[in-house]
DNA sequence: GCCAACGTTGGC
DNA sequence: GCCAACGTTGGC
């Protein structure tokens, strides 16, 4: 049982587009260390949160739970996605992704809050150029979000 | 929109 | 295998 970080644009897929669907594919990975990440070492079970990046209020703003483990992403064989892969085939398929289903949604945890807690100061997503998609979280940093920032009620 | 940081590509 | 060029990420 691991603990994630998982980044996704809101407008290119949210947390209420998640509310809405209760579970999904986290396709369009294209880093092979996140996708190793997801391919290796993601259980279901594990749990993670759900970060918006790359938009006016980056952070925090719910809790995931992994609910299938890593398969191949069908976006990369969709001539028309965006994700369309031409060197990977169905016979040996490059990219993968796990489905995650909605724990529950969570009031924003901005960033600039996440960094005024020193017990978090190692954090991933805090790292300065940091640009990868899914990250681990410690448990110790898991708890204290869990407890302290996010209050009763979530394990 | 800017730009620093980082990952990938491809020539050699 | 090196590394410069390029594309992408993502905070601000």
């Amino acid at each position: 049982m691991r603990y994630w970080l998982m980044k996704s644009e809101p407008e290119a897929y949210g947390i209420d587009d998640l509310a809405r669907d209760g579970v999904t594919a986290w396709w369009g990975v294209r880093n092979y260390q996140a996708r190793n990440f997801m391919r290796d070492q993601m259980s279901v079970g594990d749990r993670g949160f759900f970060y918006h990046s790359n938009c006016a209020e980056p952070g925090i703003v719910g809790i995931v739970e992994v609910c299938k483990l890593a398969y191949p992403d069908t976006t990369q064989f969709d001539r028309k996605h965006k994700y369309f892969d031409p060197k990977s085939t169905p016979e040996n398929p490059r990219w993968l992704n796990v489905d995650v289903k909605l724990v529950k949604k969570t009031r924003l945890v901005s960033l600039a809050e996440l960094r005024r807690h020193k017990e978090l100061a190692h954090m991933r997503v805090l790292a300065k150029g940091n640009r990868l998609s899914i990250t681990p979280v410690d448990p110790a940093e898991w708890a204290f979000i869990t407890k302290h920032l996010l209050g009763k009620g979530i394990k």
